[in-house]
RNA sequence: CGAGAAGUAGCACAGCUUGGUAGUGCACCUGGUUUGGGACCAGGGGGUCGCAGGUUCGAAUCCUGUCUUCUCGACCA
């Protein structure tokens, strides 16, 4: 922490966003291009996410596995459209130790062949099914510009693996997925996201449906914050996995994969954070209080220790500045940090047996009785955490654009950003022209309401279906 | 990968045009005074000027290359 200004939001919203990252001691630039260092703070940040999504993939009867990060060669070419997809963004080894290798490996992007691979292994009977496995790793993709937590060249996620016995299952699983990524982000990080199905032109490459949750920035762009992939039976058939059915015969599993990543921590900044700071929902911060003493007194001492005895009791973490800075710097770097609450104990307020509590939300100053502060901070963590939904929520809904004519669109694409939901004929022709013309590309075809009886808003046939085009990360 | 900008102490920058002993502010350390919105005084530590070549008696400064960061495109989670 330092006492330099963020730059404002509104000014310069890419600097802003760095600002934050930095100044809130998130990451820290490595001395390789696109892999940042995830600092104490920002890692801790990830920790809760892992905790919380972990006890839920477990809950659903996933368990985890960790498996190798080098993809050979010809392991990767096993499924074609796999690794066209993936060529131009792999990261190769060709040389171990001093000996140039014979087959060159891949850094995994991701691993769906690696856990076929495996898989055709393990996978015998139909009681080998469903086999839900999931894994924390980094993966490797080359991408050309980068940006703290939004796109690194090395990333930290969860990728979830299945295999099932029928198509019903799979496809149920990787709903039954994408529903977990859509709560835990609307009840814990408190972004709001919009559900929805991937055109073939933006699927995963190798599966059959990609679904995805899509949130929206501050700023108007887009960001996928989670994935959840339905692959059939493509994969299992190029890697020759069979089972035994209850009636002896061959049949191939169908196939899921899904994962979140520590992008999740970017699309935090851009939904909640302000000129003052980070700002974190009270279920995600790793620590929920900041007490500030103003004055070192026996009175602020005793009833600073009061307060975190019971906090401590109640296991609630906090954060007690008793650093020699003055009070507006621990003011600052406390809004800085985004702790939720702020404690401010001084001998002013003590005289009235109270003291001072500041919601990072809303930076509101709220005088509370000393026998009152723990009912409040459990208020107050309650009402901060429904306020940062509601606020994201009132945003996004405002950047939603039902636009009918193809002149709407284009006006909307130069100016504010935002989603626009639109009539679509289903031909990709027009989704092409629309990202080339517009730079808007495709978000997702809508869950729910997908239905359409208007005319595209590109070409002008018959629609079928509404989707979501805007900008994104 | 294309266009642009920038790399000098942890951070922000000056110095470069016109080559000649490395500077400022903040941060950091020590001691003291302070403490209700980014305190003050005194003292102190820290940089082979991104890296590699070249020109030169001499390079932070001039030339070439390279790496990194940022912005905007293209590509992509």
């Amino acid at each position: 922490m330092n006492n330099e200004k963020i730059t404002k939001r509104d000014v310069d919203f890419a600097q802003w966003y760095t600002d934050i990252c930095r100044f809130a001691d998130l990451v820290d630039y490595s001395s390789m291009k696109g892999s940042m260092i995830i600092r104490p703070y920002g890692y801790a940040i990830w920790e809760n996410m892992v905790a919380i999504l972990d006890r839920e993939f477990k809950k659903s009867g996933h368990v985890n596995v960790q498996m190798p990060m080098f993809i050979p060669e010809s392991l990767l070419q096993v499924e074609k459209d796999h690794v066209e997809g993936f060529a131009p963004e792999a990261a190769w080894v060709t040389r171990g130790g001093s000996k140039e290798l014979d087959e060159p490996l891949c850094v995994r992007p991701t691993s769906e062949v690696l856990f076929c691979d495996h898989f055709k292994k393990i996978i015998k009977s139909y009681r080998d099914l469903p086999l839900l496995y999931n894994q924390w790793c980094t993966i490797v993709r080359w991408e050309r510009t980068t940006r703290p937590f939004l796109r690194s060249r090395e990333i930290l996620w969860q990728e979830g693996h299945t295999m099932h016995a029928t198509e019903d299952e799979a496809r149920e699983e990787t709903l039954r997925m994408l529903k977990i990524y859509e709560d835990f982000q609307k009840n814990y990080l408190a972004i709001p996201v919009i559900v929805g199905r991937k055109t073939d032109k933006e699927k995963f490459a190798g599966a059959l449906e990609t679904y995805t949750i899509e949130a929206m920035m501050y700023n108007g762009v887009a960001l996928q914050n989670g994935t959840s992939h339905y692959f059939g039976q493509g994969f299992a058939e190029a890697f020759g996995i069979k089972f035994l059915n209850q009636k002896n015969e061959l049949e191939t599993p169908y196939q899921t994969s899904w994962g979140v990543s520590t992008r999740m921590i970017g699309g935090l900044i851009m939904t909640h954070s302000d000129d003052a700071g980070l700002v974190l929902p009270p279920k995600i911060a790793p620590i929920k209080i900041a007490i500030i003493p103003i004055k070192n007194t026996d009175e602020v001492n005793s009833i600073v220790s009061e307060i975190t005895d019971k906090l401590d009791s109640e296991c609630i973490t906090y954060y007690l500045d008793d650093t020699d800075k003055s009070p507006g710097f621990k003011f600052a770097n406390a809004e800085v940090k985004g702790y939720p609450i702020r404690i401010e104990i001084g001998p002013r307020d003590l005289a009235n047996n109270e003291v001072v509590m500041v919601r990072r939300d809303t930076l509101e100053k709220i005088k509370v009785n000393i026998d009152d502060i723990m009912k409040t901070i459990d208020e107050l963590l309650k009402s901060i955490q429904d306020n940062l939904y509601k606020r994201a929520l009132v945003r996004r809904d405002s950047m939603i654009y039902n636009l009918n004519t193809y002149d709407e669109l284009s006006e909307m694409a130069k100016k504010e950003g935002g989603f626009a939901y639109v009539n679509w004929c289903g031909d990709v022709a027009c989704e092409d022209k629309i990202k080339e013309e517009l730079g808007l590309k495709s978000r997702c075809i809508p869950l729910s309401e997908h239905r359409s009886d208007g005319k595209c808003i590109c070409c002008g046939k018959d629609a079928v279906t509404k989707i979501y085009f805007g900008k994104q990360y």
